[in-house]
DNA sequence: CATATTAATCGTAATATTGCTATGTAATAA
DNA sequence: TTATTACATAGCAATATTACGATTAATATG
């Protein structure tokens, strides 16, 4: 039915699902390679450096913010953007978690 | 147009995010800790661990073995699967590249 | 105030995803 | 052979996602 049953699952799957889905679309990644990147807040040159319109552009962002993974405070007529350090280190610590695990013990089918 | 238009990024960019796309449903993250928990191949308890029909969990299982994360090899009338290595060693090598930026620089917006 | 700039929102079209029932298939068991 | 078991596939309905043009909202600047 298009839906998720999310309440099948466990918390921490839930997150790692959401947090994965996040980072699941080009834009998104390219958005916060360029945010760390410039090290700096930045506005609307998301638009030029990534070849997506402004709308769409604006969506990603939202979609971001909503996660909590970057923070984005008006200034003048732009609004700059920032990596939520918070958030992205408790993504780093959910994704470690489920990424290294010891896959050498997964060798008994071949 | 409920397409993505992944010709405007690079390949690492793809990449990354169709491997996040992967890890972005619930019920594909505890497939995986499912397979790495029990260490050996598993098969058909899949649908009973997880509470979801036989042929979800086959489209699941599906797709996780179209991305090369997860080998299938039958054995009688059962099929078992476990994680491809290779691809998995793959998938952290990025992830890592790409989280463990150093988000300290990041705070110049508050 | 009028106008430009920047970004968010609305509405829409195209496409993708999730999950199921029903059915098909391949290997083993009786 | 027929039945059973274990999965895969097809088809479908509900919903989500992606992307854009048009518009709106908010702040600057002349």
């Amino acid at each position: 039915m298009g839906i998720t049953k999310s309440e099948i699952f466990t918390d921490q799957q839930n997150e790692i699902a959401l947090i994965a889905k996040a980072f699941g679309h080009p834009a998104r990644v390219a958005i916060l390679q360029h945010i760390f990147k410039k090290q700096t807040c930045i506005c609307g040159d998301l638009v030029q450096e990534i070849g997506l319109a402004q709308p769409t552009i604006s969506q990603h962002l939202k979609e971001l913010k909503n996660l909590g993974l970057i923070k984005g405070n008006v200034e003048g007529t732009s609004v700059c953007y920032c990596i939520n350090k918070e958030k992205w280190d408790e993504a780093l610590g959910l994704f470690k978690q489920f990424l290294e695990q010891d896959s050498d013990k997964n060798t008994k089918c071949k």
